[in-house]
DNA sequence: TGTATATTTAACCAGATGGTTTTAGACAGC
DNA sequence: GCTGTCTAAAACCATCTGGTTAAATATACA
């Protein structure tokens, strides 16, 4: 299991709970953007949107590329993945352990039925 | 493309955001969990931790049921499984487009080289 | 050189977050 | 009924978040 204290991963969740990011992230799937493009259909001011940006860099969701006087912004696929990874890897644990339990349950009334009064703690 | 906006996914990713409540859905995941046991591995006081599994089933992640004096948490997985998915819709996106943007490239550096002065603006 | 454009930085603000300690309430067991 | 245990609620505090406006910086262009 991977490491739950990865600030990694608090980065990545953090910048995808916003949903001005994740409109960012969602203009980026189409290609590189610059700064004011992904600002203007955000309805908020244009610095706002740039704390936004760095919030994605700060994942590591996404790079800047700085050409002249525009930064051009590219999304960056891998957190993303890693992301995803990690929560197929806990959702697969956790499944795992609730068909234990599921089993569990069902070997203990089946003892329950054969032998009673046998009470299980827990 | 799921809806950018969307409330739950905002809850779903700012409750994975941070460790504590990463650790708790950890523990959950071997089984039902009462306060006390979710919060003595947690090295905060026992009323932080309460909040964060607050926080928690806000985002629908735990499902709390009351016997007795014990408040039990469990895991509650579809919130887990979407989130899943939609980072899984939201990569395929990229990728596609990724994918779409190389052909793209391809296609105008052949064209630059058949008739070049061409100037393609983006 | 002067002007317009793209972006950052600074200063500020309200509200949320994450933690604490203290107090209170509900229930189990003697 | 008393006592101990599990949890909630309140009050408080520092810091972070998410937004604003205004000023500064850097670059393109005429």
């Amino acid at each position: 299991m991977v490491l739950d204290s990865s600030p990694k991963l608090n980065r990545v969740f953090h910048a995808l709970a916003h949903p001005a990011r994740r409109a960012i992230l969602r203009s980026l799937c189409d290609g590189e953007r610059n700064l004011s493009e992904l600002a203007s259909p955000l309805k908020m001011s244009f610095p706002a949107a740039s704390k936004h940006v760095r919030v994605l860099e700060r994942a590591k969701l996404v790079r800047r590329r700085v050409v002249g006087r525009t930064h051009l912004c590219r999304i960056e696929g891998k957190p993303l993945v890693e992301a995803e990874q990690w929560l197929e890897a806990y959702r697969r644990h956790w499944e795992r352990n609730f068909l234990r339990l599921d089993a569990l349950l069902d070997q203990m009334k089946a003892e329950e039925r054969d032998q009673p009064r046998g009470h299980p703690n827990r």
